[in-house]
DNA sequence: CTGAAAGCGCTTACAG
DNA sequence: CTGAAAGCGCTTACAG
């Protein structure tokens, strides 16, 4: 366990001076390649590393890009997470990668502390970063990009919170014979929860159709379970539009229960598709999202955002739907 | 966008040196606490934190340890992360998560430079780190720990691979009257996989049944799927221990389209507690693993290592089994 | 094309 | 109990 080398050491033994090992490992100044090669060897036979504290505090650069989630969300994210490190990477950048609470408070001041501590140059959250924090840390050098801002900021709307799959889906169910509709939402503080909610009532009243109903599920089994097994006996065969695939299974648990037949009593659609929602009695169609995409394109509208470049362009296959068994013509019982 | 206060602006604000203020904020050196609240208030004021980069080039140390995982295992490990990313916190340290490549040659590379950057002081490894690979890195200042050499170094494999909980799950099918079982495995390059394959073939002989097959399963629920779908059609009431919810979830599939009722012709155990497993038809039987305490653990333990302490308690509570509706007596059909 | 030198913001002996 | 000073390993004007 040896001291590291330095550019000094390098410098001394490829015959240079200190600054010149520095040229060439940062590719700034015109150094002879003869020289160029001299150092590289030196350094190679040394097993040289440039000191990143050290260059970070000469440039007043740290080179990192925080990643925040929620340990909820990351189970969901893996995809995501690897396309922005990918992407960080090829930019030079270090991920480093910061689980924050759910919980609005906790997660405030981490996030605030995360943003002041200036070991950042850029933060790409997917939780809210609330207003105030973004109003308070104005000052910081840390360039921050929130999905939820984004969507405010950019109009970007059109990404992960894209609810055009659900009224694809609602009208393919028109088409077999759909005419009751259902919805559970997942939580309305996600920007999400929202357009699906919007893209279904509007939806509904284009089509003309009736909704059974609107409900907040917040994203969880037992919402759809407690609703579809609360529902009159004798309801109209249905369509239910769940928010995501954990509401549309815990509904499919109700409607067996109560003898329903999926997807004739009731066809329901789901989002994210889930390990198991392929497995379901009956498969369960839904949304497959390109996680990995979006994660890669977010990481590059960060990083142009840190260099006040153009922004990348919008990658548009970024949802599709699958079908599966859980949709149908409606059959009477 | 003003530049960052330093150590220095807070000394000239507080009437001090620069050294004091040095003092007060990494606890060294003794100071009075009159001089301690005066550094303390202009700090506060001047919203001063120390550079990181500064105290690591100034202390050699860096203060970060690398959590590694593969995308695929990150899936698994949201608890995992968060109950180590918690302790390296609290030990003063910040976590930084490299994904590597599944595939072994990428992999090796991206490892070594991991730990050949001397950017981490410690390194938590949740895949097998090669054996040339340590040895190579031996000089390195990285502390290294890697799961597969933890599972032979300390003869820990009573951790995540600890079977018992199939065996306690057996015990209970015999009792309910199971005389008749089978087991779909994982993937056998998992020791976990092994071990309960081993846990399986001991418990059918030390209690006298009869297994029906041992397959391995590779983790899907394809094969849970098949292997339940292509059974004779006379075959005995059985229970079926998987080696993970996925095939599973498979196998309660084939069972509903045959027609068989689960408990009843069919008793199915899982591992893991997916997200949709509690509201499966019926629900499934499962063994949920405390990742988020085992993620602590490890992390204690690498810390430990680092710091040359003697290595924490191994905590015996990691795993238990939550029994649902998939579990019950045999019944003819 | 290359070198000498300043300085990034800290920590830590060493004086006093 | 507090201060002056050296130095961690780099980058980057500035000379030559």
């Amino acid at each position: 366990m040896t001291r590291r080398p330095t550019s000094r050491d390098v410098a001394t033994r490829a015959g240079v001076s200190q600054s010149t090992v520095s040229f060439v490992f940062t590719g700034k100044g015109g150094i002879s390649s003869a020289t160029r090669a001299r150092v590289l060897e030196a350094a190679a036979e040394l097993h040289y590393r440039p000191n990143l504290a050290a260059r970070s505090m000469r440039t007043r650069q740290t080179g990192r890009i925080a990643v925040v989630l929620t340990t909820q969300s990351l189970l969901y994210s893996a995809a995501l997470l690897e396309g922005a490190t990918v992407v960080a990477r090829d930019g030079g950048f270090v991920v480093e990668l910061v689980t924050v609470s759910a919980e609005q408070a906790e997660r405030h001041l981490r996030l605030r502390e995360v943003i002041l501590s200036g070991e950042f140059e850029g933060l790409l959250s997917f939780v809210p970063v609330a207003p105030e924090l973004t109003e308070e840390t104005r000052s910081s050098t840390t360039v921050v990009l929130s999905l939820s801002e984004f969507d405010d900021r950019l109009h970007a709307t059109g990404q992960l919170t894209d609810a055009q799959p659900l009224v694809d889906m609602m009208e393919r169910l028109y088409e077999l014979g759909h005419r009751h509709f259902l919805h559970i939402g997942g939580s309305y503080d996600f920007p999400s929860a929202v357009a699906r909610r919007e893209a279904y009532t509007s939806t509904v009243a284009r089509l003309g159709v009736q909704s059974l109903g609107v409900h907040e599920g917040e994203w969880r089994a037992e919402a759809g379970y407690e609703i579809v097994r609360t529902l009159p006996a004798d309801v109209a065969p249905f369509a239910l539009i769940a928010a995501n695939d954990h509401i549309a299974t815990g509904a499919i648990r109700a409607a067996a229960e109560r003898g329903w037949s999926v997807p004739g009593t009731m066809s329901v659609t789901g989002w994210d598709d889930l390990p198991q929602s392929a497995w379901l009695v009956p498969p369960l169609t839904t949304v497959i999202q390109d996680r990995e995409a979006f994660g890669a394109y977010t990481m590059r509208l960060l990083i142009a955002t840190m260099r006040t470049q153009t922004p990348p362009a919008r990658p548009d296959d970024l949802q599709r739907i699958v079908w599966r068994g859980s949709v149908g013509a409606p059959s009477v019982r």
